[in-house]
Formats: C-alpha cells, sequence, structure tokens
DNA sequence: GTCTATAAAGCGATAGAC
DNA sequence: GTCTATCGCTTTATAGAC
C-alpha cells in the first residue's frame, strides 16, 4: 500500500558524487570519506543503500553503462543510411562525452583496467563490451558486409584507440594529429567502405 | 675511492617485485607490505632505496620504459625497409609482451589512468609518449611521407587500440576478431602503404 | 645496509540514537 | 531514512639496534 517508493536524494546525489570522484581520481584512488563529503550523506545512509563500496562501484558502473546505451540509442535513430548507423558510435560517443564533460579517457576502460577478477562491477565492464560487439556486428550484417566480425573487430580497435589516446594525453594537453575521435571515425569510414564495396 | 659501488641485490629485488605487482594488480591496489613480502626484504631497507612508494612506483616506470625502448631498438637494428622500419613499433611490442609475459594491457596505458597529476612517476609516462609520437614521425619521415605527423598520428592511433583491447579482454579470455595487434599492424601497413603511394 | 618493532594516519564498515 | 560517534584493520612510514 506504499504510495511511492520515493526514496531518491540521498542514493542519487551518492551515486553522483561518486560517479564524478571515480571517474576523475580514479576507483581505487577514491575513498569513501571522499564521496560522503561530496555527497554531504552520512556513512551509515550510504551503507544502508548500498553493499559496501564494491557495492556503488557497481551502481556507478550500470549507472554510467545505461547512459551510454541510451546515447548511442539516441544517436541511431537519427541515422538512416547503413554506412552511418555504422559509423555511428563515433557520434554517440563524442556526444556522450560533450554531455559528461568528460576530459579523460573512457570510464570502462580505467574501471577494466583498476578492477580486480572478482569485483561486483565486472559484470557492466562485461555489458558494455557486449553491447559493442553485438552491436557493431549487427550493424555490419544489416549494411552487407561480407565478413561482418571483421568489419566489427576493425571498428572496435579504431574506436579503443581513439578513447585510450584520450587516457593517456590527460597528462600531455596538446594532443598531436588532432582529435583521436575523428581521426578513427575517418579510417574507420575507408574500412567500412571497403568492406561494402567489395562484398 | 670506492672500488664499485655494488648494492644491487636488495634494490633489484624490491624493483623486480613491485614491476610484477603493480603491472598485476594495478599501482594503487598494491601494497608496500606486499612488494616487501615478495622481495623478501625490510621495510627500512625499502626506504633506504626509494623516497617512499610513489619513488618506487617512477622507479618502475622508469626501467619499463628502458627496457621497452631497447627492445624497440633490437628490433629497428633488423629491418631496412622504411616500411618495415615503421611497422617495427608493431613487432616490437609484441616481442616486448612476449618476454615479459604480459598478459595484461599495458602498464604505461594503466599507469596515466591511476596516477595522479603531480606524481614523480608522470615524467616517465611523457617520455612515453614522447618516444612513440617522435620515433613514428622521423621513421614516417625517412620514408617519405607527405604528412608525417599525420601518418604518426594514425599508427599511433592502432597501437593504442591494439593495446587497449589487451586490457580489457584481460576480463574476457577470448578476444573476438583474432589477435589485435596482427589486427593493427594490418591496417596499419595500408595506411603506410597508401601515405608513401600518393606523396 | 639491513633488520625488528612501532608509530601515525587513512580506510572501509558498524552501533545505536532519533 | 538519516544522523553522530566510533570501531578495527590496513597502510605508509620511521626509530633505533646490529
Amino acid at each position: 500500500m506504499t504510495p511511492v517508493p520515493a526514496s531518491r536524494p540521498a542514493r542519487e546525489r551518492l551515486l553522483d558524487a561518486a560517479g564524478g570522484l571515480f571517474y576523475e581520481s580514479g576507483i581505487a584512488a577514491t575513498g569513501v570519506d571522499a564521496i560522503l563529503a561530496r555527497a554531504g550523506v552520512s556513512p551509515a545512509t550510504m551503507y544502508a543503500h548500498f553493499a559496501g563500496k564494491d557495492g556503488l562501484v557497481a551502481a556507478y558502473l550500470q549507472q554510467r553503462h545505461e547512459a551510454w546505451q541510451r546515447t548511442w540509442d539516441e544517436v541511431l535513430a537519427e541515422r538512416d543510411d547503413p554506412v552511418e548507423r555504422l559509423l555511428s558510435v563515433f557520434d554517440a560517443v563524442t556526444r556522450f562525452r560533450e554531455r559528461g564533460g568528460n576530459r579523460r579517457g573512457c570510464g570502462f576502460l580505467a574501471a577494466a583496467t583498476e578492477l580486480p577478477p572478482g569485483h561486483p562491477g565486472r559484470p557492466w565492464l562485461d555489458a558494455d563490451s557486449q553491447l559493442l560487439t553485438g552491436r557493431l556486428r549487427d550493424l555490419a550484417v544489416t549494411a552487407g558486409a561480407g565478413d561482418p566480425d571483421d568489419l566489427a573487430a576493425t571498428l572496435l580497435l579504431l574506436y579503443d584507440g581513439a578513447l585510450s589516446r584520450y587516457a593517456r594525453g590527460a597528462t600531455t594537453p596538446g594532443l598531436p594529429g588532432g582529435d583521436p575521435l575523428a581521426r578513427a571515425r575517418r579510417l574507420a569510414r575507408e574500412q567500412v567502405l571497403a568492406a561494402l564495396g567489395q562484398s
């Protein structure tokens, strides 16, 4: 008979604070105290909402995964041409980064580096990989690529290359060679056209 | 008048232990205790050789940077053809990984993600970036590329893509699309030939 | 140069009141 | 559901003997 669950504010503030700090300073380097201070929440409240720091990390990755997927869905809904739909992953990540004010690299790549094998956040990293490989493959099939898995793997390589360049360049502000994502998209377009042309 | 400094064993054992643990478990997640236990060294001895954990991290990165540069030098000494010399970075990293028994991604990429802005190890990450961009550019010039900086940036993108794929795949054992480094080399070869052909 | 023992701080997590 | 106060462990780092 509860009218509305409605217990939002503290949990959301915690996720916001944790998300910012995890992304900015790294997961292992971010203490629970810092998250609590930024969120303006007491320790007991946090442990009422999440199963410890690991649970908060997992929730952060889930939230980020879902936001990323929504952004990609959004961009896909704006594209009709099969080639443009294949390249949409680059436009989507550009939009995702603009929204989040992302200055560093990919949050999932960083988490993949930091989290130990059995961590409860790992499944969301796998979900991210699955989304990328699966969706790129499907789009390649629809576009009529001769070897969809091969084309998807190539696009994924370029995607990873651009994002890891951001991670390295966080220190050295002046990225040489212009925007890595723009370069990756250009190369991806070449590869897509070549793969469709000779199929 | 000291005949030989010769104070090696403890310091080297510490670097070996730290290198293995930092690479395997991450820098922030690796405690000093674990390093001391693996090296069989007491805390006081470590602090006599290094300025704290940060100093040890910096020394680890310096050692890794120098080993990587030596490996690349070695491979370059075996190549005469300008195109092969440009692609040598992919062969060198393959050899480097075989030697170190590397299963995870790039140690420098991981460190770039983990280390805060003012960390004493940062200069070695910059040195690594400098080595890659500078040397690739020089090789592109020698090969006669019309836009050496552009070609170098493209090769770097592919290089980063392959290495970050390893980082993500550490969890998911079955990497789709075959070996990322082989794929990156193949794409790089295409780009090099195209860049030299139309110059 | 290397050890044993310990200090000092930070961390994740919990108890109990409201 | 949220707070204040605190526990207990781990971590980095140092003191002092050999």
